[in-house]
DNA sequence: GATGAATGAGAATTCATTCAT
DNA sequence: CATGAATGAATTCTCATTCAT
C-alpha cells in the first residue's frame, strides 16, 4: 500500500510538473520560459524537475507530446460521433464541425499550435510528432467516415483523404482568420456560423452526382 | 551626391541588418536568436545594430513587419491577376490559386507565419499587424474579385468575404497539412494538385444556381 | 545542527560578500566597481552575489548600511565613555575627542563618507540613512552628555545640540582639512593636536559664566 | 578680425563644453555621466568634445578645476571683506561667516565637494588640487586676517592657522550637519543661525586674555 | 527522492573612442 | 574644425544545470 501510494505520489508529481511546464511554456514560449517558474507553478523545487525530466528540452518534448495526445483524443472522439450519421447528413456533419471547432478554439489546442509552430526549426521531429497526432490521424479518421458515406451513396465518390483535408480546412481556415491567428477568443456564435458555412459548402461540393438514366 | 551616397550607404546597412535579422530569427526563433549572430550575418558590428534599431524587440518588430509587407505585396499582385478573368473562369481561379500557394509555400512566408505564431502571446499587437497585412487584406482583395464575378452571374451570389475565406482555406489548409505545419518543402506537383482540388471544390460549391423557369 | 551549520555557512557567505563589496566599492567607487571583482574578493562566483543580494544597487545599499551601523556603534561607544566624567572635565572631553577622531580617521569611516557623498544625488535616501546613523545620532548622544554637564554647572547653559554640533565640528573640520578631504592618513600626533585644540577652544567658549554676587 | 572672432567662438565652445560637463557630472557622477549627454547639453557633437578635451578623464579634470577656481575666487573675495574690520569685530566676523556659508551652500560648491569626494581614490591628485584651491588657500587667507587682529590685540594670540581652521570648522561642520551632507538646501534663516552661533563661540574662545597688571 | 545553494556560460546593452567625410 | 556613423571592450544580469545534504 505504501509502495502504491508512493508510486502514485510520484506519478502525480510528474503529472504536476508536465502540466505546469505546458502552462508556462504556453505563457512565455520555449526559450523565455524558465525552469524556475515551472517548478514554482508545479509546487516543487527546481532539482526535482531535473530528477523527473532530464533537461529543459526533454521537459518541453514531454509536455508538448502529452498535450498533443490529449487533443488527439478529443478530436478523435468528436469524429467518432459521426459513425452512425442517421438520416440527416447535414446535421451529423454540423455536429462534427462544431465539435472540432470547439476543440480547436480551446486554450490548450491554441497553445499547442503556437508552441509547435514556434519550435518548428529547432525541434522538427517534435513538430512531426504533433502533426501526426493532431492533424494526420484526424484527417484519416475523418476520411474513413467520409469513405463510408461515399460508399453508401450519400456523398460523391472521390479521394476521401482529400475530402477530409478540405472539410477540415473549411473549418480551421476561417477560424484562424477570425481569431487573428488564434490570439483572440472566438464567440460561440461565430464558430457556429463558421461550422454552418463549412458544412454548407462541403455538401454543395460533395453532393452525389445526379444519376444518369 | 556625397550626401546621397552616404544616405544610401546608411539605408543599405539598415536593410542589410533587417534582412539578416529576419534570417536569423527564422533560423533560431526570437529568444534563441542572438544579436551577435545577426550582426555577423549583416556584416556589421553589434553596436551598429543597436544604433539603427534600438533593441532586440524593435529589431524583431521591424524585421517581421518588413517581411509582412513584402508578402502582402506579393499576394495582392497575384489576386490582381484575376481582375479580367476571361472566358475560362476555372483557369483564372487556378492561376490565382497556384500563385498564392507559391507565395505561401515560399521560405519567407513560412518563416513569417512561424515567427508570428511563436510570439503571439508576447507581441500580440505585432501578430495583429501581420495578420492584417497578410490575411485580412488578402481576403478582402479576393472578396472584391469574387463579388464582381457573382454580380456578373458567373458565381452564386452570397457573402463574398465568406467565399474568399473559404477559397483561401481550401488552399492553405491542405498545404499546411502536406508540408507538416510548414516544416517540409512541398513539391510543385503537390501544390499543383492542391490548387486544382481547391478550385474544383470551390467551383462545385459556388457555381451559379440553375435558372428557374 | 546540520541546519545550524548550513545557515551559518550561508550567513558567513553573505557577510563575506558584503565585506568584499564595501572594500571594492571603496576602492573604485560605485559605478567603476564591477560585480565580478566583488565576487572574486569574496571568494564566490558571480551569480552567488546575485543570489544573496538582488542587484548591484541593493548590494551597495546593504554594504553601506552595514558599514554605517558599525561606525555608529563605535562612535556611540566612545561617547558613552564620558557618562561619568570624573573631576577632570578637560581630560574626559579629550578622551572622547581622541576616540572620535580615531574612528573618523579610520579607513572604514573615510570610505563610508566618500561613498555616501559620491552617491548623494543618485541614492539620496541612502545618504539620509547614513547621515542619520553616523551624524544625527552621534550629535544627539553627545548633546545628552553635555546637557548633563551643563545641569551640573560644569558647562555654560545653552542649546546642547548646538554645543554638540560645534564640538564635533571642531574635531572633524580640522581633521578633514589636514587629511586633504580624507585622502591621506593623519598621524596620531596630529589627531592628538587637533583633539587638544578642539577641547581647548570648546572649554574656553563653554566654561560656566562667572557667578554674579 | 575673422581670426579673433574665430578664436572667440572656439573659446566659447570650449567654455560651453566645460560648463555642460560640470553640470552633467554633478547630475550623474563621474562614471555614470556619458559624453553623449555632455555633448547634447553643450549643443555640440560628440567628436567635438574629443577635439577640445582629449578624453573623459581630461574633461572631468578641467571641468572640476574650473569650478574649484571659481569657488576659490568667491571665497577669497568674501574673506577680503574683513581686511578693515571697523569697530565692531563681531559684526565683521559675522559678515564673513555669512558670506562663506552662502558660497558653501550654493549649488556649485556642493557639487564640487561631491565630485571631488567621489573620485578621491581614483584621481587623488585632482582632489589635492581642489583641496588646495578651496580649503588651504581659504584657511591661509583667513589666518592672515586673524593674525592681524591678534596683533592688534583684538583677538587672543595663538596659532592663526589653527584659529582659522576652527573658525571655518564652526561654519561648515554645522552646515553639513543640517543639510544632510549637502543633499538638502539650507534655509537662509538656518545659515544665519549657524553663522551667529559660530561667531559667538569663536569670540568667546578667542577673546583677548584679560590684561594682567 | 527532494532541496537549498552554487556556478559556468552566455546575452543584451552601453559607452568611450575613432574614422571618413 | 565639426560631425554622422561605426566599433571594441566591458558590464550587468539571467538561467540551465549540478552538488551536498
Amino acid at each position: 500500500m505504501t509502495g502504491a501510494t508512493a508510486s502514485r505520489g510520484r506519478i502525480d508529481k510528474r503529472q504536476a510538473i508536465l502540466a505546469a511546464a505546458f502552462t508556462v511554456f504556453a505563457r512565455r514560449g520555449y526559450a523565455q520560459a524558465c525552469v524556475q517558474e515551472i517548478a514554482e507553478v508545479a509546487g516543487v523545487a527546481k532539482p526535482t524537475v531535473y530528477n523527473h525530466l532530464n533537461d529543459k528540452e526533454n521537459l518541453f518534448r514531454h509536455a508538448v507530446t502529452a498535450a498533443a495526445d490529449a487533443v488527439a483524443a478529443e478530436n478523435l472522439a468528436v469524429v467518432e460521433r459521426v459513425r452512425n450519421p442517421g438520416d440527416d447528413l447535414r446535421a451529423a456533419l454540423e455536429d462534427v464541425a462544431r465539435g472540432l471547432l470547439q476543440v480547436c478554439s480551446g486554450q490548450r489546442c491554441r497553445s499547442l499550435r503556437q508552441l509547435t509552430y514556434a519550435q518548428l526549426t529547432v525541434f522538427p521531429d517534435l513538430a512531426d510528432a504533433v502533426h501526426e497526432r493532431t492533424s494526420v490521424r484526424l484527417t484519416e479518421a475523418l476520411a474513413d467516415r467520409l469513405a463510408r458515406l461515399a460508399l453508401a451513396g450519400r456523398l460523391r465518390a472521390g479521394d476521401p483523404t482529400e475530402a477530409a483535408e478540405q472539410f477540415l480546412a473549411l473549418l480551421t481556415g476561417p477560424l484562424e482568420h477570425r481569431s487573428g491567428l488564434g490570439a483572440r477568443e472566438v464567440s460561440a456564435a461565430e464558430t457556429h456560423a463558421v461550422a454552418t458555412a463549412a458544412v454548407d459548402t462541403f455538401l454543395r461540393a460533395y453532393r452525389p452526382e445526379p444519376v444518369q438514366h
